[in-house]
DNA sequence: GTCTGTAATCTTTTT
DNA sequence: GATTACAGAC
């Protein structure tokens, strides 16, 4: 298929007006280093590009694209996988304004966008009705918790019984990693081990009532996907047909699953990109093997290219960089092309405190030097680290957004309000049921769930919302008839931004304005949904976007400073970055600690430092909230900084 | 049955 | 230090 495979083993000829004239004369290709070049233009096939930090991955995809595009491929014959959402959009933005072609018809998105759109087509295939809905990671814990009260009972047995949470990531350690329920707890909470028969029993009762239901978590998205393909040889074949060429982006975070998906789609035409840093690897908890790099790699006929230039950061901190190389990494040195940088600071503070009082001062200064707030990061091992910072940052007005922590649509306003258009859209969802019921005044844990059984009962035999609740037994309560209007309106008016009103002003309004303080914040929140819910045509859509994409929660960005965890910062830069906390028991974990699970740290640590451009400082602390009579020195990133490389400090 | 106050329980990272 | 389970008042 296009010139590719052609002009690729002829190598730069090509690129200096060789044949193909109508590229050559473009110029966006010289915007590309001669090895980002030659991962974009001979990569065909099976290809992986082994990428460090800051070599330009999001470009070289980007201008892979662009170039698959001008050599005449269909859009809709691409899929590209991205780790985020906004990252294919990004993408997709850049490669449209480089071709000018409309991108509608692509395929572009996270893997779990991808398995849903499969799994909308197909899910009659795999039992299920294609209005299911998704639960995220709170409903799905709602109902893990229902399975296990009903396993467990009130009985004093419950003490030191696997709580909800714990239950949720063994399921999903599981799911994502293809192994039974008992060796998951074998491998992650062994301590657990004497439980296994009842959460065996809970995992059953959580899987059926998820079916009976209708509906899915996110683990189901990929379990079904994979076995959708698994199952039937046509399905596959015609999916797989349809994907003349397949881009992946940071693969070293991908799982099993994810694997086997992108071979079973990549099973036809076989050309398949994709793009990993093994040191960047920080999603294991949730079944993320960089031993897929390894696997995909030992595939024969799969090209391997190497991205070793680092054009983000000065040489001072790709320097730095290349000392904290996390052990276990493909063996690698990067190379800088930014010189004359200042040396990273590593400063030494009593307490969270002082840590914060620090970073405030210095930033200041930073301000004042001229660099742009919105160049400024602060970056932590866990969300809980960032307290004083946004007490300190907030005491002296300077504006800050928070990516890590609640999201936007985990706050329990917009959860309300999901639940109402969720009921909606499936009649089974008890979760969603209970939810409402519970907000109106007189209904409480007892009256909720049984309406919810009934209702889940009712829907069964298809009835209608009015049918459910006139065959309600329960004393006709007027929480209940109010409930029963709401419903019923919201189910007649057609537009999602339109229920969304309508829930706000017959009853949420009234609602917030009697349990919240914040109230008049809170319906600011709901009324940006609205905003948002006028974009979208489909209930489906709207609902499925809001619980699987995050584009929603990075909202605005002027003039601000950004703080985040590093998960988050994944694929972000900026010219100052700040870490931290950087004390053992904070970042390295206690958990880690505690399990000598030390490599998935050093790789969490390595994407920190690797996020900024011109000035990094690390900052920890004399006081330890964590004391350890283990070997200290082995678990303190700090003491492992050749002391050249950096500027000890301290403000002691 | 609902609502409210108090005691116990953990405590990462997230699509 | 916040969430959640539970006991007792209504």
């Amino acid at each position: 298929m296009c010139a590719l495979v052609r002009t690729f083993s002829h190598d730069r000829m090509f690129l200096h007006g060789g044949e193909d004239v109508r590229l050559s004369k473009e110029s966006y290709l010289e915007n590309l280093d001669p090895e980002q070049l030659e991962a974009v233009l001979k990569s065909s096939g099976r290809s992986l590009i082994i990428a460090g930090p800051g070599s330009g991955k999001t470009r070289v995809i980007t201008y892979k694209l662009a170039y698959l595009l001008q050599c005449g491929v269909k859009p809709s014959n691409i899929l590209l996988v991205t780790f985020t959402r906004a990252a294919a959009n990004e993408m997709i933005d850049r490669a449209r304004r480089v071709t000018g072609q409309d991108l509608e018809d692509m395929t572009a998105g996270t893997f779990h966008h991808i398995c849903n759109t499969f799994l909308r087509r197909y899910a009659s295939k795999m039992g299920l009705m294609n209005n299911y809905t998704i639960l995220d990671q709170e409903d799905s814990k709602s109902l893990i918790r229902h399975a296990r009260a009903k396993i467990v009972g009130r009985s004093g047995e419950k003490k030191r019984f696997p709580s909800p949470s714990v239950l949720r990531s063994i399921f999903s350690f599981s799911a994502n990693t293809l192994v039974s329920i008992r060796e998951a707890v074998l491998k992650r909470n062994p301590s657990h081990y004497n439980f296994i028969t009842q959460i065996e029993e809970i995992y059953k009762e959580y899987t059926l009532e998820k079916r009976n239901q209708n509906c899915v978590d996110y683990d189901d998205l990929l379990v079904f996907a994979v076995s959708l393909f698994e199952q039937d040889d046509r399905v596959r074949q015609r999916e797989a047909s349809r994907f003349k060429w397949i881009l992946v982006d940071e693969f070293q975070d991908t799982n099993i699953l994810q694997l086997k998906l992108v071979e079973y789609l990549a099973s036809v035409h076989e050309n398949i990109t994709v793009v990993a840093d093994d040191s960047q690897s920080i999603y294991s908890f949730r079944g993320a093997r960089y031993e897929n790099v390894r696997d995909f790699m030992s595939v024969p006929n799969t090209s391997v290219f190497r991205i070793q230039t680092n054009y983000r950061s000065t040489d001072s901190i790709v320097n730095f960089i290349n000392a904290v190389i996390p052990s276990g990494s493909i063996p690698k040195k990067l190379r800088s092309v930014k010189k004359n940088g200042v040396k990273p600071r590593v400063v030494k503070t009593w307490d969270r405190y002082e840590e914060a009082g620090f970073v405030v001062e210095e930033i200041q200064k930073l301000l004042n030097e001229g660099f742009d707030p919105r160049e400024i990061a602060i970056l932590y091992r866990s969300h809980s680290h960032s307290l004083e910072i946004q007490v300190e940052l907030a005491k002296n007005q300077m504006d800050f957004r928070v990516l890590s922590g609640l999201k936007f649509t985990e706050t329990a306003h917009i959860k309300d309000i999901m639940a109402f258009l969720k009921i909606i859209h499936n009649v089974r969802d008890k979760i969603s049921w209970i939810r409402v019921a519970r907000l109106f005044p007189g209904i409480g844990a007892k009256t909720a769930s049984r309406l919810a059984d009934h209702a889940f009962e009712k829907a069964k035999e298809g009835a209608s919302i009015l049918e459910i609740f006139d065959s309600f037994l329960s004393k006709k309560s007027t929480s209940l008839k109010q409930l029963r209007e709401l419903l019923q309106g919201i189910s007649e008016i057609p537009e999602v931004a339109g229920k969304i009103d309508f829930i706000l002003k017959e009853f949420y309004a009234e609602h917030l304005r009697d349990t919240y303080a914040d109230s008049k914040d809170r319906q600011m929140d709901v009324e940006t949904l609205i905003e948002m819910a006028s974009r979208y045509s489909s209930l489906e859509r709207f609902l499925t976007d809001l619980t699987i994409s995050e584009d929603f929660n990075n909202t605005d960005h002027e003039s601000k400073l950004t703080l985040t965890t590093v998960h988050q910062a994944k694929g972000l830069e900026w010219d100052v970055v700040f870490i931290l906390s950087v004390n053992p028991g904070d970042f390295p974990s206690a958990y880690a600690l505690m399990d000598g699970k030390m490599d998935e740290e050093e790789r969490i640590f390595y994407v920190a430092v690797t996020r900024a451009r011109k000035r990094l400082y690390i900052i920890n602390q004399t006081l330890r909230n964590y004391d350890l009579s283990l070997p200290t020195r082995a678990a303190d990133f700090v003491e492992r900084i050749p002391s050249d490389l950096a500027i000890f400090d301290s403000v002691l």
